[in-house]
DNA sequence: CTGAAAGCGCTAACAT
DNA sequence: ATGTTAGCGCTTTCAG
């Protein structure tokens, strides 16, 4: 920055201003200041400009993976918002693993986000502290936690499962099952648990047997779990008529090895599955799932952020948000029709 | 930290050394430090440190994208290795676009990561300059440049187009087709376009028309990309015997499609893809593709990163780093034997 | 082994 | 509209 204000001729307050606030310099000095930059290859250190404006411009995204397309959404649907307030987003991740978790909020922190965005459950109660202790907004999304730490947006896991046990009770399906990863208290598939419960209940509710619900292997969930799913299924309730899979991923595994054993779906089995991932849309035939406007969700976090950083007034811890996005069924030809 | 050094009882410096070199420092102050570290809930800073120190502790990643698997076995095998030497990984993502390229790029530099990794094409000549300016190691992967900005390990997606098509010629076939994204000049799809050049090539070596080739829809491709670019293939070379589909997700749409119209695979249309996606292997039958090493490629160039920054040598220009991860066919069951 | 002084690159607050 | 001064939170360097 120096070399900058030397080459233009001005002081290095000024070449402060061009970069930040320009509008407020005469045109010709401007001009003469942006030549500098441009010739000099300068790029603003935003690390030091943060420390001097206690405003670094970044808000933090901590994902549990990269390779979901829904939470990729989310962090599309912020990044639009964002970027018209000009804020960065930064994006850490965890692989489900609560260690990491941890190192990453901590890395994340010593950078000093303006607001940091979390999926995952972090309910440590040594991370809740550090993060009340940041003193920014904290917004817990993709669920509809009991005890939050601070805002929430996001949907009720549980009502994803319930709503499926409806939809295929509706149907009149009496020998239903699930299928989900092993929960093993470790908070790593926290919501894909809570959906199987969801389901559990409603089962209850009807005075129907759970039998059919199965937990099988470990978080995160991709196709291959529905084919060892299925077959775990098949031998601990072979009669079932309509399978719920906590994830799209798993449901279509479960339709690629019904063809393979020449079951035919609808018909033979009935499947639904949760996510609403472009894949069940071209498997034939079409997955039955449940959607969540993710991109959606991650515009209202967006806009919520820019809105509790926009506001001069101190942050109001009593004053925490939650909203839920809701969900919707979308009915393709995986359920055999009632 | 002045809380922390006097709650401990001690300098601020001292409470900086417990932090990054706590061997340093007597045992029984050091615990005094922890444990007001620990009371105070507090997070260093690394943004002030870094300005002191001229080290900021972390590596970028620019992705085109956050769904592809591909892209996250990399960041994978990377995180594994900077964790080792005690660098954190900041990812950012372009969606394909180019101006968000340019932007994002200097919000990262703007950061001052101590060395950048790109997997777009970032060839702009002012992008270029900009990042040479940084004055950091710049590490292109996935792909191997005719021009390099500085180091690169990738793999040769001409090469990719190439082996496919000789796959295709060894088993016999000679009407052949490709399928890949309209390439508009801009960068968005290069590797893509890359892949089917090669294909072409080897078609035109062998004498082979290339009016199977077609180029439809736009980067970046998934599955329904397979399912109109098939239908666009079958007007235009409806006698096509193989395909080869720059993208999995392409060649899963593919299939799908000929399951939807009665077509038999590999009986009636042979079909092979790119990148050894999860799904290829759930599928109907199992697709045959081509591998990288994508992990191994995110470790390389990690290993490359920890070496580069550990040298005590200026950083040498001329002594840029060219590695080829290779690639292999992965033979299923979706190309007809010869 | 610990502390004091100086300064990293930038901007807030106050000049002018 | 532009410049000056002070200082953000930390580490370097040098003393002790």
């Amino acid at each position: 920055m120096r070399e900058v204000a030397q080459l233009a001729g001005v002081s290095r307050m000024t070449v402060s201003r061009v970069v930040s606030d320009p509008d407020v310099v005469l045109p010709a000095t401007r001009d003469r200041v942006n030549r500098a930059i441009a010739d000099l290859g300068y790029v603003p250190d935003k690390a030091a400009g943060g420390l001097s404006s206690r405003r670094t411009g970044f808000v933090a995204l901590m994902l549990p993976t990269l390779t979901n397309a829904n939470f990729a959404s989310v962090a599309h649907g912020l990044t639009e918002v964002l970027r018209g307030s000009d804020y960065d987003l930064l994006i850490a991740y965890t692989d489900y693993d609560l260690g990491e978790e941890e190192r990453q909020l901590r890395n994340l922190l010593a950078r000093r986000p303006e607001a940091i965005v979390l999926t995952g459950a972090s309910h440590s109660r040594e991370i809740a502290r550090l993060l009340l202790a940041a003193n920014i907004p904290i917004l817990e999304i993709a669920d509809l936690p009991h005890r939050p730490i601070e805002h929430v947006i996001g949907f009720s896991n549980h009502e994803v499962g319930r709503t499926a046990a409806r939809y295929l009770l509706d149907r009149g399906f009496t020998r239903l099952g699930a299928i989900g990863a092993v929960y093993d208290g470790s908070v790593l598939d926290h919501r894909g648990e809570e959906r199987i419960r969801g389901f559990e209940e409603e089962l209850r509710r009807s005075g129907l047997p759970t039998t059919g619900v199965i937990r099988h292997g470990i978080a995160p969930l991709s196709y291959d779990h529905g084919v060892g799913a299925l077959q775990e299924l098949q031998r601990r309730a072979p009669d079932t008529q309509a399978l719920f899979a906590v994830s799209d991923l798993s449901a279509v595994g479960v339709v690629m090895e019904c063809q393979r054993q020449g079951l035919r779906v609808p018909d033979d089995l009935s499947i639904m599955g949760f996510g609403n991932f472009e894949i069940g849309r071209e498997i034939n035939p079409p997955l039955t799932t449940i959607n969540v406007d993710f991109h959606g969700l991650g515009s209202q976090t967006g806009r919520l952020i820019v809105d509790l950083l926009g506001s001069a007034t101190p942050p109001a811890r009593e004053a925490a948000h939650r909203v839920d996005v809701g969900l919707a069924v979308i009915e393709r030809n995986t359920v055999r029709p009632a």
